[in-house]
DNA sequence: GTTCGGCCCCTTTTT
DNA sequence: GGGGCCGAAC
């Protein structure tokens, strides 16, 4: 036993010496990583060695347990103990490792009783292979991945107290929309005042809520709207659909998570005892559901850990509540919070760059990242004539970086959204510059895939009548829509599931004649139920494939598309393959089907393939490149139209940029076109308002018509302008409240024009104005010219080459 | 029942 | 520019 006062020299001794084992860590992060008990907010810029911090918490925790974070000395330490731990932190050697490991080791932490929550299944693969080097292979039994997944293992465990199989279905969206479609035709409503994705909207928004159908229908008539009664009902009957189906959408998986734990004691705190301690990286990102997972997960010995940057919110509109991070403090009284401000991932300029832009915003927590790198380079801005040579530049400059010393992926491509993509996949296969695109059309989003799946799904859960309609009649079986109509009608009003009704056809005069193709099918169905309980996966989809005919259709019609689908059906083998090379537990059909449900196509991005990695700003969060580039900042591209004149909105797309542009380690480019065609139209946008918020002594402008100049200038002969090249490129009128009366002050007023006015335009002749939007301190108009069809322009832009009349 | 062509719509981001 | 949906033709 030692005195008080030794008691206090060994934790100190302690904490020191398990500090060493850290060294490599700044002294913040050291502290995050030693704080292991209770709530815990860590703010973390970006690249500022967050995952890192992570991985050696966990490290930490199965190693010392509370060793570094109590004051707690067990009664077997004696003097002698004391002063070796003294001394060694004085002067370490290998030799004593041992001994202090011991002595430091204070109920280390089971693998298993740490869960961390990360934002992708790549993240949590990352996190894993990380730690396995670090810890060898126990680092297995950490659960390490994200919300949904680790939902899915909670669900498959106890999802049948309430009242679902375990053998539960996963519906992507896809599969929700579908139900939605169906259930609107079915009601007999408008499709498009409730189309599917709004519908979902506000379906999402009411689970957020923890509001099941019937909650919701009751809320929704006191208010008396209208139309968000009938939203309700379709709320009421999509649950009434999923049950029936046995299955769950993605809110689902996290919401019924959340029921289980609150309504059932056992497993409430069967989890609460398990997770000692819970992670939760990307908390700025995460709902209110998701906060209340964590949150009861965690109530057991409160050891949360949440990670997270609320400049890098960038999913409010999925409902992500940066509420969450801004409260945590509330929520946990005497919540430690440790801010981690160094930057280890950029060069200065960048990082002043992006700190630049991220200071427009109002509602932050503020913090300004420093870093102990080089100036470096500066940012690079050109302005394109259009989207085409917008390409064909990156692809010029991905192809000198090259040249010089860099490797393709080095290089990553950055876009508000997925359609814009297109130009440049074209400009890289025309330059031989290999690439890949993340996101887009997912393997698992092809028809032919989906197809597959569905089979799968249907052999593993009879009750999934969406997919069974999917495939009933894929290939053709001479099972037509009044067939599985009849079939759907009966098995909806009498309440049992399109399956059971399919398979006994005989029951129902309606069915009688279709009885024997029905029949058919449904033998096939059973002999195929029945292979796979007694072959191995991959043989028995190679069988599937073969025997309902599939292959055969494929390779009967042997075109050049029916080819590539036929290699996408094979392709899906290797997806198997490679399922049953990481299982984790009991590989199964179930199982496959859980992963792929849950899976991204950010998740199979290899970063060893030399690549050029082409992705949007919302894929690219959490990953580095030393080059980046960032095409389309223009107003109406990026910022969106839609967050134009919208303050909240304005300020989630600004911290979407400061997310991309702090991506980059080296070079900076950011590029804009003063015309972009996009969905079949042309239309001209101004330089975005973010350019404009970046010091200008940081970036190096270039291009055709550098934004910032006047492009009529005095010199109305640059050759390479085409006629319509004359709009204006003053991006401070950018900036949307402030400046535009300015910057518009030495040229046209824009004042006068109206809806119904003809005028004359310089350069497209005759028109009328049909449309006039109001849009920041400009307008969007909507001329149908007489020769050369109807245009959309900015006002103040136009007004200079336009009279009335 | 199936297939094909045209029309119409829509265009953010994702687990 | 592309995908989904509908109606018409085979």
């Amino acid at each position: 036993m030692l005195h008080q006062e030794e008691e206090l020299r060994f934790c100190k001794a302690r904490r020191a010496a398990i500090q060493m084992d850290f060294g490599n860590l700044n002294p913040e992060q050291q502290k995050a990583a030693l704080a292991t008990e209770g709530p815990l907010l860590l703010l973390a810029g970006a690249g500022s060695g967050k995952t890192t911090v992570l991985i050696h918490r966990i490290a930490n925790l199965i190693k010392y347990g509370r060793g570094a974070d109590s004051d707690e000395v067990p009664a077997w330490v004696t003097g002698e103990d004391l002063a070796f731990l003294e001394d060694y932190v004085a002067n370490p050697a290998p030799e004593k490792k041992e001994r202090q490991e011991k002595l430091c080791r204070l109920e280390p932490a089971a693998p298993w009783s740490i869960l961390a929550i990360t934002f992708t299944n790549k993240a949590a693969g990352e996190l894993k292979d990380r730690l396995e080097r670090m810890l060898g292979p126990e680092a297995n039994d950490v659960w390490a991945s994200t919300f949904h997944s680790a939902c899915v293992r909670i669900l498959r465990r106890d999802i049948d107290r309430l009242g679902f199989e375990r053998s539960f279905t996963i519906y992507d969206t896809a599969d929700s929309e579908r139900v939605v479609k169906d259930i609107v035709k079915a009601f007999n409503l408008d499709e498009k005042t409730f189309s599917a994705r709004t519908v979902l909207g506000y379906l999402s928004r009411a689970k957020d809520a923890m509001l099941s159908g019937t909650d919701y229908l009751e809320q929704c008539e006191k208010g008396g709207d209208f139309r968000l009664i009938k939203m309700a009902k379709i709320y009421v009957e999509y649950e009434r659909r999923l049950k029936e189906a046995n299955a769950l959408d993605f809110d689902d998986i996290i919401l019924d998570t959340v029921r289980l734990l609150r309504e059932y004691e056992e497993v409430r705190t069967y989890y609460q005892r398990k997770f000692r301690y819970v992670l939760i990286d990307e908390y700025q990102d995460t709902n209110n559901l998701q906060y209340l997972l964590a949150s009861t997960l965690a109530g057991g010995y409160e050891n949360i850990c949440v990670v997270g940057d609320d400049d890098q919110s960038i999913y409010r509109f999925r409902g992500a509540t940066i509420e969450n991070i801004l409260s945590f403090e509330q929520q946990y009284k005497g919540a430690r919070v440790i801010r981690l401000e160094q930057n280890y991932r950029s060069t200065k300029n960048i990082l002043e760059a992006s700190n630049a832009v991220i200071k427009n915003n109002e509602g932050r927590k503020g913090k300004e990242l420093w870093t102990e790198h080089d100036q470096g380079e500066k940012l690079q801005c050109y302005t394109a004539s259009n989207e085409h040579e917008e390409a064909q530049y990156v692809a010029a400059q991905i192809l000198a970086g090259y040249s010089a010393h860099r490797a393709w992926k080095d290089h990553a491509v950055l876009y508000r959204m997925n359609a814009q993509s297109n130009q440049l996949e074209q400009a890289f296969k025309r330059n031989g510059i290999p690439y890949r695109i993340i996101g887009g059309i997912r393997f698992f989003d092809r028809a032919e895939v989906k197809d597959m799946v569905a089979y799968l799904s249907a052999v593993n859960n009879p009750g999934d009548d969406l997919r069974l309609a999917r495939i009933i009649n894929n290939p053709p079986r001479g099972i037509g829509t009044t067939t599985i109509e009849r079939a759907q009608h009966i098995a909806h009003t009498q309440g049992l599931s399109l399956w059971e009704v399919v398979s006994r056809p005989r029951q129902w005069e309606e069915l009688s004649k279709a009885a024997p193709k029905l029949g058919q099918f449904a033998e096939m169905m059973d002999e195929l139920r029945k292979l796979s309980q007694e072959m191995p996966l991959p043989d028995f989809y190679e069988e599937l494939v073969q025997r309902t005919g599939y292959a055969a259709m494929l390779e009967q019609k042997n075109t050049v598309e029916d080819r590539t689908r036929l290699e996408n059906v094979h392709e899906v083998l290797s997806s198997i393959q490679s399922y049953l090379d990481n299982a984790v537990e009991e590989p199964s059909l179930a199982g496959f089907l859980d992963e792929i449900a849950l899976y991204t196509d950010l998740d199979s991005h290899d970063p060893n393939e030399d690549c050029v990695v082409m992705m949007t700003m919302h894929s690219a969060k959490g990953l580095e490149f030393p080059v980046v580039f960032v095409v389309g900042v223009e107003e109406g591209i990026f910022p969106g139209i839609r967050a134009i004149g919208e303050p909240e909105e304005m300020e989630e797309e600004r911290r979407l940029c400061y997310v991309a542009m702090t991506r980059a380690k080296e070079k900076l480019y950011m590029t804009c076109a003063s015309q972009r065609m996009l969905f079949g139209r042309t239309n001209s946008n101004r330089p975005s308002r973010f350019l404009g918020e970046i010091p200008p002594e940081l970036v190096e402008k270039s291009g055709r018509l550098p934004y910032g100049e006047r492009g009529e200038g005095e010199r109305p002969a640059r050759r390479t302008a085409p006629v319509r090249r004359t709009f204006d490129h003053g991006y401070s009128m950018g900036t949307a409240s402030a400046a535009p009366a300015a910057a518009a002050g030495q040229r046209a007023p824009a004042g006068d024009f109206k809806v119904g006015d003809t005028v004359q335009h310089k350069a497209f002749g005759g028109g009328l104005i049909t449309k006039l939007t109001p849009m920041g301190g400009d307008a969007l108009v909507e001329i149908a010219f007489d020769k050369v069809g109807t245009k959309k322009l900015m006002l103040k832009s136009a007004a200079q080459y336009m009279k009335k009349g």
